[in-house]
DNA sequence: TTTATGATTCTATCATTATGGAAATATAGA
DNA sequence: TCTATATTTCCATAATGATAGAATCATAAA
């Protein structure tokens, strides 16, 4: 995972909203749920659900899909997959060996994923 | 972990300079930095620099201690511990066993502690 | 004490992000 | 078509965050 990838990532997770919808969205995942349900679960406007969901969106970590009026938002597993190996992977010292590699796998078809994932190619 | 601690390291880690100066200490973690050399290898002027440390001071994702007039950064690998732990156990359907809980170790020694860390209050 | 150096705070400015009402767009049923 | 509902975009406003020069504070050596 890139350096701006992250960025995007753990900004768009630092967000008192956008962290209550995405963590919502993982409690129904992996259907996923109306924008409607979530605006009526967490008490927020659409307007500005539809401005937060946009920016999970462009960070990767949920996607869409369309089912008749309503559109349906899910968590993109891999996405934290990813963050999680990122911070791993840069969160001790690379010279020792300190750090015991994490291995974050949130799906069982995951792991060999999260395997490869992790590179020496340090960015 | 809390939600807004969670937060809250999230958006010291969601800015290009400050990921920069955290990914530095961690390479030279566990003494740390001066701050003059971190402005120095970073091209940051002094008061941008002191701007960012008070952010990741804040976040206690650095530490930092004075030696003669030099103070020294460093980062709290705990924290960032702390962090992937939060994350992994809130990357994933609660309901469903469907995730392998990710430990995150970042140093040998605070293995005991990430195992004690996973409680089932999700907040 | 004077001087030099390391670091932070002050301050102003600029840039980005968040909020939410109102209007517009999209889909489906009557 | 008309109507209702779901969602987004537009827009203005407010709030927060980033930048960096200049002044200030802190430590230590001369």
């Amino acid at each position: 995972m890139q350096n701006k990838q992250a960025i995007t990532i753990l900004a768009a997770l630092a967000q008192e909203s956008r962290l209550a919808v995405y963590r919502l969205l993982i409690e129904h995942a992996p259907e996923g749920l109306a924008a409607s349900a979530i605006a009526e679960k967490l008490g927020l406007p659409n307007a500005t659900l539809s401005f937060h969901l946009k920016e999970l969106s462009h960070a990767g970590l949920v996607s869409s899909r369309q089912s008749g009026r309503f559109i349906y938002y899910a968590p993109v597993i891999e996405a934290m997959n990813d963050l999680i190996g990122y911070l791993t992977d840069h969160c001790c010292s690379q010279s020792a060996g300190t750090c015991s590699t994490a291995t974050a796998k949130c799906t069982p078809g995951k792991r060999a994923a999260a395997a490869t994932r992790r590179r020496p190619t340090s960015a």
